[in-house]
DNA sequence: ACGCCCACATGGAACGTTCTACAATCGGTC
DNA sequence: GACCGATTGTAGAACGTTCCATGTGGGCGT
């Protein structure tokens, strides 16, 4: 028997048996273990002696069921969506140094949003923070009337009350790109839009009001296309065949936008050189030497950070209205944008 | 107030408030809640239909405390890993239906596996299971002594006592895609390795074996490579400079295969028409139809299944013994692979 | 009629914490 | 030397559930 530190029976050891072995009283040895005052240095010291000598470790269950703050936050997040994982890692990053758990709760194909939530809500989360929940805006207004949400990427309009979002500014991202490409030189700029995803809409606002300020109306161009490689490829594949060929593409993220590079390198359409590409989110994908893609980066790392604080916020009554926080994008560029090869069509 | 079923008070609705509203005892309630035995059919009726009403939800929480038996199997996953979040929509698919709840504690850049871990045991799982975990195998025998530990994907040897392995059968995979290689016509095969991921070393050796049992010793060549597809971008222009270059290469893993195909892609190297390349893993990426990967699927859904069976089984004392469950890997081709353009050199 | 068993129902004690009293000790102050 | 406030400690009741040991009643065999 390995590492065998615990009390007589196989049991794990309880607080009572600490405190026993410490020699003091149940109430006291919690005191010190929570680091709560009202114990002395001597005590202290003893108390943790005991506790690193019987290896205990304060169950989290009975913690919470006791003490009405349970310092739990709920995330739900897309398992399979690389955005949500660099998010999540995120709010690890802020909130455990601020003393709050994380309950993960995934979203799969067969597990839908309202399981998730579901677990979360059972486990007594305190608050709630949902990465780019597809719910109807009724469920959600109805989870925000029951304890604080916090809603990430999901811009709701209008405003539901109780409902915290926080969310990157699409259409400025969206225009940011296509200044770039303009700067450039390019006119015939096409975007490759998400569809229903969380941000396309905005994303799509953005380009075409960002085209028609640089007078290019005419050349708005707008291919469905989608969150995924495959449909970035997809997508692609109709702009290579089309005449004419647009000379830049934004693409909705960058997932979509390596499905687009790809489409074009294997059709013998140089990038940049025939063709300009940019993508959305800086993720990790996009930051490869080997991709070495133009994007629109999110400020994931910051974004993490205000869900966090919103719901801490809420949740300390330091903050009381509905509140939207809107964090500014910033283009990254790379190796996917050049000035277009021939002169621009009027 | 939208949807406000809850109790007078702002409180969340107990189990003595349900059983006051259906007139019956908390203990009956309970037993109703539970789906224990034990109520008769009316009053079952009875206490569902105020449980709808007011919106009652059982805790989790108290309920772990009180019985026993949580029901929570502890997952540690590595939230950056696409092959890692397929395991984990495998075991929710598996664990559900079978009674059991996912608690899920995410190994990031910042966040270790010894804290994962520790937050897991603070929740009080019952059994955990640790996907591709890295830690030392003394810290795993000191796990598998207080509880049942499942490793899935990483190879132990030899056999810790208490500790279930589920891995699938890397040398055997290794082997598959350097058969499937040969008989296309190859010799100059390459392996881009995964240095010390889990499984790397078991891939390493079975492709070794393979090419000795062709008679290719001379043609075995590894390339030092990694699990990502930057490590597969630089092993690709090492292999991509290199006089004579192979005609095939084995990647470690689909990632990493998808950086070589990006390289030799920019390169002007034809794939499969100069160069064949054999991924691993079978993941959502290959089958993208514009990557279209030939590769060594794992089974994952199998794999998840197993895990999530073994640690049951462990709980339910059906099994005893140190248990190592093997699954076989097939080899999936798609339209990275193609006989060699010239004759192999002897 | 009598006992007996079974299905149904209940009260109360856990589970391992934290929280709200309150008690004891100890300088220090008038 | 009584009083006070701060500090350090404790007892005991929660928290919301499940488990255990009992009550009930009514149907049925004798």
């Amino acid at each position: 028997m390995p590492a065998t530190p615990a009390v007589p029976d196989g049991k794990r050891p309880t607080l009572a048996d600490l405190a026993t072995r410490a020699g003091v009283s149940t109430a006291l040895a919690s005191i010190v273990m929570r680091g709560a005052k009202g114990a002395s240095a001597a005590t202290r010291e003893r108390v943790l002696e005991a506790a690193r000598e019987i290896g205990y470790r304060p169950d989290a269950r009975a913690r919470l069921l006791r003490s009405h703050r349970s310092h739990l936050l709920g995330v739900q997040f897309g398992l399979q969506h690389p955005f949500h994982a660099d998010l999540v890692e995120g709010i690890y990053a802020t909130a455990e140094p601020a003393g709050y758990q994380i309950a993960l709760s995934a979203v799969t194909a067969e597990r839908g949003e309202q399981r998730a939530v579901e677990t979360l809500l059972d486990d007594r989360c305190e608050a709630l923070i949902l990465l780019g929940p597809q719910a109807p805006a009724s469920r959600l207004t109805e989870l925000a009337g029951q304890l604080p949400v916090v809603s990430v990427a999901r811009h709701l309009r209008p405003p539901v009350p109780g409902l915290e979002v926080v969310r990157t500014a699409d259409d400025k991202g969206a225009r940011q790109a296509v200044d770039h490409l303009v700067a450039l030189g390019h006119r015939a700029i096409a975007h490759i839009d998400g569809g229903k995803a969380p941000g396309a809409a905005d994303r799509r606002r953005g380009y075409r009001t960002a085209m028609s300020r640089h007078g290019l109306t005419e050349h708005i161009r707008v291919v469905p296309g989608g969150l995924t490689e495959a449909e970035g490829a997809e997508a692609a594949q109709v702009l290579a065949a089309s005449q004419p060929r647009p000379t830049a593409v934004l693409a909705f993220n960058d997932r979509c936008a390596t499905g687009v590079l790809d489409v074009f390198l294997r059709s013998g359409i140089p990038v940049p050189g025939a063709i300009s590409v940019v993508g959305f989110d800086d993720s990790h994908l996009a930051r490869l030497a080997h991709i070495d893609l133009t994007t629109v980066g999110q400020d994931i790392p910051r974004l993490a950070h205000l869900a966090v604080d919103r719901a801490i916020a809420r949740l300390d009554g330091r903050d009381t209205g509905t509140g939207e926080q809107v964090v500014a994008p910033h283009l990254v560029v790379r190796g996917t944008t050049a000035p277009p090869s021939t002169a621009p069509a009027t």
